[in-house]
DNA sequence: TCGAACCATCACATAGATGTGAAGGTCAAA
DNA sequence: TTTGACCTTCACATCTATGTGATGGTTCGA
């Protein structure tokens, strides 16, 4: 598919989907006439990346990780350095200290969301 | 305490300090020669601003969720306007959106690495 | 009283993700 | 064949969080 039917399915600008490849997120093939031929599994490729940058995480950690997510894994990992796997590492540490972040906050906003609407008729 | 001891005891350079305060999340008070005089219960909150931040929440955002966190939470419910319950909601479905995307994303790359260690004297 | 180690404000710079638009090529339908 | 809707590259602007440094005031110990 060109890059207009991504955009418009994945709802990501057409700019920033040029910046995804720009940064080696993404690999569109090219047609003969030079625009961008984007392969089905880019759909949910681009979800996954925009997933991942609202998260907190930059392009360049994004790339790193998107190879741990292809589905047969089990060619890859010849060409894993142990500084690379280091890194991993490291990043699924962080990783976890925000889903800690975000779950801690998340339940203390609902309860207050509770709290509040439950409060709400009988407020002083 | 004063913006070097509280600089040291969270980490982030005094810089940032300042800046939260100006975007309104840190209100310290001030000493009579003008310094910054933070309460101890900061320290705490800079450390969950700085992992809201890095979780992919702007200050604009955090500064609205910080009043949830407060203790004696049953205070500030009066003035909560719909909107402002609305705004809330929307935030916390974005973390769950986040979460959910976080734990997939640390899970598979969990895996990888699990694969790649246990592969690793294996490989072809 | 002087110097070191704090603090203050202000300003300018950077990096990453994103917005916006210009200038021009391709293609299909009227 | 022309028009409109795509596409290309390029460039400059913006926003947010951050780095860095200038300039100057305060405090304290040698």
């Amino acid at each position: 598919m060109r890059i207009g039917e991504l955009s418009e399915r994945t709802g990501t600008p057409r700019r920033l989907l040029r910046y995804y490849e720009e940064q080696g997120l993404i690999v569109p093939a090219r047609c003969a006439n030079g625009y961008r031929d984007y392969d089905e599994r880019l759909v949910d490729r681009v979800v996954q990346i925009r997933g991942l940058l609202d998260a907190g995480l930059p392009t360049r950690i994004i790339k790193q990780i998107l190879p741990c997510l292809d589905k047969p894994r089990v060619i890859h990992f010849p060409d894993a350095t142990p500084e690379m796997l280091a890194t991993l590492q490291g990043e699924l540490d962080r990783m976890n200290d925000r889903i800690t972040c975000l779950t801690r906050n998340r339940d203390a906003i609902e309860e207050y969301l509770d709290v509040v609407r439950s409060g709400e008729r009988s407020a002083s």
